[in-house]
DNA sequence: CTTGACCTTGACACCGGCGTCAGGGTTTAC
DNA sequence: GTAAACCCTGACGCCGGTGTCAAGGTCAAG
């Protein structure tokens, strides 16, 4: 298939793919006119790209995954790599949350500080 | 006094000083010479600024409080479109935490998935 | 033959808060 | 008089993942 089906498909924007080509993510055959030329393959590592990009994941960490998807894993998280990508993200996430709670706090307790009773009808989230 | 003054003093770089004046937030009178001259009160402002940066506001976020103290008021926070930015950025912070914590638990998921048995050991934080 | 839907590469724009360099002028100290 | 330490404006770079426009080539239907 070419870029506009692929892209269809994998619902993102021809301009991301021919990005995640640059990034030397995926790799497209080239058919004699010069388009690209994709198959399920690809769709099935776009498809991981994309899910790891929603869930906060950069570019850069989804190469291992597509690495391991590419030797034939079943899925891209099953390679050493990946588990690595996978553990570092959990602490990097861990980390980020713990300073927007800190920071949450923080922006609660200057509020209470420059507004007494402003702070009011702050009990239903967390 | 001058700009690498206030620089010190502030713990803040002169470029970052040039620059909350190119966004309007701190006015320096000019000397003769041209130099930007600061007062006391211009130190107050920049420090509202930093600790509002520190905690995720933006230099956006901070106008209404750098409005607060120009107008006379002890702290930048006392004064209702400083309020109602503490509130929304309360709320956005509560987005961004569920959003983390949503992310978080996908990904450890993802993780038990494609690698049973990786995930042993996470159990020490939150 | 033309229209239109597809494809190509290349490159600028965005967001935020600066860092940093270029290419100057001013003032103070020795 | 000259070095050192200030100050000025203007402008590009960064980061990440695209959106979007420019200026083309390709191919099938009518």
């Amino acid at each position: 298939m070419r870029i506009g089906e692929l892209a269809r498909r994998a619902g993102v924007s021809t301009r991301a793919l021919r990005y995640y080509e640059q990034q030397g993510l995926i790799a497209a055959r080239r058919s004699a006119n010069g388009y690209r030329e994709y198959d399920e393959d690809d769709l099935r590592i776009v498809a991981e790209i994309r899910s790891l990009l929603t869930v906060g994941f950069t570019l850069a960490d989804a190469r291992p995954f597509v690495a391991c998807l590419r030797a034939g894993h079943a899925t891209g998280g099953s390679c050493p790599d990946s588990v690595a990508v996978y553990r570092r993200k959990l602490a990097a996430l861990d980390e980020e949350i713990r300073t927007l709670l800190a920071r949450r706090a923080e922006v609660a307790a200057q509020l209470s500080a420059a507004c007494p009773g402003c702070a009011r009808k702050e009990q239903g989230e967390k």
